[in-house]
DNA sequence: CTCCTGTATCTTGATATCAAGATATACAAC
DNA sequence: GTTGTATATCTTGATATCAAGATACAGGAG
């Protein structure tokens, strides 16, 4: 019996006229994530990091040479909004991650570029972040842990999660 | 190809050293868990709740009559710490949703009761947010969404998500 | 060239959240 | 009783986030 399975029965004494069924996917969704987060929190917290420095140290990292992308590609890329991607890139411009490169065409362009310092702090760690997530999947038998991927995929392309688009040149 | 389909094929470029598989499931997790909170937010804004706000509500409805948690379990259900409990219980105080009560035998404790204004709240939305949910899950195919809650209750489990425990009398 | 509209980033103000510590109370051991 | 330890809540300070608006620039229409 796992929270959301106890909640759902709470509902059906308190509510029985309501159906909620969609808990069961989309409440133990959301838990999990939230519970997944703190374990990946913990982790990079012994690196001296934490998770949303890494996901735009990756974000940058894995685009390839130059290790560049603007402003709002990273908006995008990570679905945060404008004024939280200028405060993470300051933030790590000020710990030596990254660097501001402003566009010669387009003024109005800011590429983030990673540094070499920004590229080992991701390589670093990297490898024990994956480590973990997979000791996390491997707490689960194979045939579940292919049913929630497959169910996922489905999810994702049920809400049309397409990447960023690239930017035309 | 979804998103993290597109991050994982850069990686396999970038760092083929690399095994990245595990974000195809805890990647898409994460991802997913926050597209479908955003739509979440959207219909409990047009009823001028917030999500967190109802989370409260919710909680102290289906603990059932007489609609009071202490503010420790609040805590526990929802998985916050005690200072966002507090700020939670002020604002929905503020709005006439909750009431805190000290207990008279042990005077540490707080208990939060759900107002008649508070349970017409909820019970208000709670039929449209859960029509909400239905119409998300309806976008995938029966096959899939059942794979999906199996492998989320298969990982629910693995991770001991055990419900708070119920109080001591 | 000038105007207009759209776009990219940044700024501002509000707020939700957490970590750490403060306060108040309970309870067990002596 | 007194003392020490554990517990429940609240306070404080820092910070990450968002929404809305400001700023700066691009590019087309005339």
């Amino acid at each position: 019996m796992d929270a959301v399975a106890s909640f759902m029965d709470q509902w059906s004494q308190e509510r029985p006229d309501l159906d909620v069924t969609p808990m069961a996917t989309i409440g133990r969704l959301s838990r999990m994530a939230a519970l997944i987060q703190q374990r990946i929190d913990g982790v990079f917290a012994q690196h001296d990091l934490q998770s949303w420095e890494f996901d735009v140290l990756a974000s940058l990292r894995r685009s390839g040479k130059p290790y560049s992308l603007t402003a709002g590609e990273l908006d995008r890329t990570m679905m945060i909004t404008s004024g939280t991607t200028t405060h993470r890139i300051t933030r790590l411009e000020a710990r030596g991650f990254v660097e501001r490169v402003r566009d010669e065409d387009d003024r109005r362009v800011v590429h983030v570029r990673l540094t070499d310092d920004g590229r080992r702090a991701c390589d670093a760690v990297h490898g024990v972040h994956l480590d973990n997530e997979r000791a996390i999947l491997a707490l689960m038998g194979d045939e579940d842990r292919v049913k929630l991927t497959d169910g996922l995929v489905a999810l994702a392309q049920a809400l049309g999660d397409v990447p960023p688009a690239a930017p035309r040149r």
